[in-house]
RNA sequence: GUGGGUGUAGCUCAGUGGAUAGAGCGCCAGACUGUGGCUCUGGACGCCGGGGGUUCAAAUCCCCUCACCCACCCCA
C-alpha cells in the first residue's frame, strides 16, 4: 500500500461542518462593512518580497523568521503575503486611487501565511478579514473602526469581549519615546533577558510586551508612551476615548500593547474575548505606510480578523440550518416521487434525498444523528394519497403535505430561522 | 526558533517485554414487518503514526522521523 499523503504542517481542511459557521460569520461582516461603505478588494496572494519588508518592517519577526520566501523561474524574490494590509496598500498605490477617492474604504478577505509553530488555532495558513481606510486623519476613523468591530461581534453573538487601545504616537513622538526607553532600558541592560535584548537592538517598543517578572519589573519604572506624545497625538487619543465613551464601547487603555508590525502610528487596538488567549482582531493606524511605499502622504486606519480563532470559538455553538431529508421506502416511490421533488425544489433550504433502501427506522435514526429537523417520506400509502407524509423531528409531530403544496410548503420551512444569529 | 507532553477501533482512552490487543461511547442488525431519541441481544471495525534497531519474543525498550497538543517567542 502507498503512503497517505496528508495536509502539510500548519495547513488544514475545513469542513462541511464547520464551513457553516464560517459561512455565517463571513456574511456578518461583509454586510456590516457594506453597510459602512466598505468595497471589496481582491489581492494576490504572492507578492514581491520587498513589499513586506519596507511596510511590516526588516527586523520584526514576521519578516524575519516566519515568511514563506521562494524565488519563481525567473529568479524574482518573492513572498506568500504574511498579511494584507501592505498590498491593499500596493494596489491603492498601483492604481491610483488616491486620485479619483479623498476617502477610500476597503476590505480583503483571504488566506495569509506564517512560518510558525503551530498551535491551537494558530496555523501556517490561516484567514483573516480585514478592512481599511485611506485619506482620512481623522480620529473619528479610529473609531468608526472600532465600531464596525463591535457591530460584528454583536451580530455574531458575542457580547463579552473587550478593546484593548494603546497609542504609539506619531513620527515624531514615537521616535522621541524609542530613544528614551532604550537609554533608561540600557541602564538595567544586566537584568533582562536575552530576547530583550535583541529588541532593544531592533525594536524597543516590544520590550515592554515581554511576558518574564524580571523584564516586567524593570519596564514598571520604565517611562510610558503617554508622557511623550506630542500635541496632536494627545488630542488624537483623547477624542477616540470621548466618542467610544459615549458610545459605551468596552476598552481598556493597555499602555503595554504594542503591535508586531513596525508601521503603526498613533491608535493601536486589540479585540480580546472573554476567556479566550488570543486575541482575534488587531489593527490601528498607519499614517506613514502609504508614503512609505512610494505614494503621497495619506493617513490610514485598518483593522484584520483572525478567522480561525473567531470561527473555533464558535463553534461550539452551532447555528443549524434547517434541512430536509427526503425518504423513499421503495423503488416505486423512487420513479413517482424525484419528478416531484425536482420541480418543487427551490433555492435557499437544503433538501437532500436518500435514495438508499434501508428501514425507516434506520433513516430516522440517521436524520436524528445528523440533526435534521424535517424528514418527508414518501412510500405506498403515501402514493395512493398523493402526498409526501411530513415528519417534524423536534417534536414528533407528523401531516401530510399533498404533491402540488410541496414547493409552497418548502418556502414555510425556509422561512422558519433555527438560529441565533442574524444574517440579514 | 526553544522547552515539555501525546500518538492504540470512527471518538475518548486502558494496556510498561509474552498467546488471537481491550473498554466505554458511536456504528450495523434484530427484538419492534412503515417511525428516531430509552432498554435488551447479537455483529463489524485496528499497517498500536511511519522507518530502523535490541530481543527467542516489541503497542511496550532504544534511535530517527512525522504529526498534533501545551508553554515560550510572536501574532490573527
Amino acid at each position: 500500500m502507498s503512503e497517505q499523503i496528508k495536509s502539510v504542517r500548519g495547513m488544514r481542511d475545513i469542513l462541511p461542518e464547520e464551513i457553516e459557521v464560517w459561512q455565517s460569520v463571513e456574511a456578518i461582516i461583509f454586510k456590516t462593512l457594506e453597510s459602512f461603505g466598505f468595497e471589496e478588494i481582491r489581492l494576490p496572494i504572492v507578492e514581491d518580497l520587498r513589499l513586506f519588508q519596507r511596510s511590516v518592517g526588516s527586523y520584526t519577526d514576521i519578516v524575519q523568521k516566519e515568511m514563506y520566501v521562494f524565488q519563481d523561474k525567473a529568479g524574482r524574490h518573492l513572498a506568500l503575503r504574511p498579511e494584507a494590509t501592505a498590498s491593499v496598500v500596493r494596489a491603492y498605490l498601483e492604481h491610483q486611487i488616491y486620485l479619483k477617492k479623498k476617502i477610500t474604504r476597503l476590505y480583503y478577505s483571504g488566506p495569509m501565511f506564517r512560518y510558525d509553530r503551530p498551535q491551537k488555532d494558530r496555523y501556517r495558513q490561516f484567514y483573516q478579514i480585514g478592512a481599511e481606510i485611506f485619506g482620512g486623519s481623522s480620529p473619528y476613523f479610529d473609531v468608526e473602526m472600532i465600531i464596525i468591530l463591535s457591530k460584528i461581534f454583536n451580530l455574531i453573538g458575542i457580547s463579552e469581549y473587550l478593546f484593548e487601545i494603546n497609542s504609539v504616537g506619531c513620527n515624531i513622538c514615537k521616535i522621541k519615546y524609542e530613544t528614551k526607553l532604550k537609554e533608561f532600558l540600557e541602564l538595567n541592560k544586566d537584568q533582562m533577558c536575552q530576547d530583550c535584548k535583541l529588541r532593544m537592538q531592533h525594536n524597543v517598543l516590544r520590550v515592554l510586551d515581554c511576558k518574564l517578572d524580571t523584564c516586567r519589573k524593570i519596564i514598571r519604572n520604565a517611562p510610558t508612551i503617554e508622557s511623550f506624545l506630542c500635541n496632536d497625538c494627545i488630542k488624537h487619543q483623547e477624542a477616540v476615548y470621548t466618542v467610544l465613551d459615549k458610545l459605551h464601547i468596552n476598552y481598556e487603555k493597555n499602555q503595554y500593547l504594542v503591535r508586531g508590525l513596525d508601521y503603526y502610528t498613533k491608535i493601536v487596538f486589540e479585540l480580546k474575548i472573554k476567556n479566550e488567549e488570543n486575541s482575534v482582531a488587531g489593527g490601528g493606524r498607519y499614517d506613514n505606510l502609504v508614503k512609505e511605499l512610494g505614494g503621497p502622504v495619506t493617513p490610514a486606519v485598518g483593522f484584520a480578523i483572525g478567522m480561525d480563532r473567531l470561527c473555533s470559538i464558535l463553534n461550539g455553538d452551532l447555528c443549524i440550518k434547517n434541512k430536509i431529508l427526503i425518504v423513499f421506502l421503495d423503488k416505486q416511490s423512487i420513479e413517482a416521487g424525484m419528478p416531484i421533488i425536482d420541480n418543487s425544489r427551490i433555492s435557499g433550504i437544503r433538501i437532500s434525498a436518500d435514495y438508499s433502501e434501508r428501514s425507516l427506522k434506520s433513516h430516522l435514526k440517521n436524520a436524528d444523528r445528523e440533526n435534521i429537523n424535517n424528514v418527508l417520506i414518501l412510500g405506498e400509502n403515501e402514493l395512493e394519497k398523493k402526498c409526501f407524509l411530513y415528519k417534524n423531528m423536534r417534536d414528533g409531530s407528523q401531516k401530510y403535505i399533498k404533491f402540488d403544496e410541496l414547493s409552497n410548503f418548502f418556502k414555510e420551512l425556509k422561512n422558519v430561522k433555527d438560529s441565533h444569529m442574524r444574517t440579514d
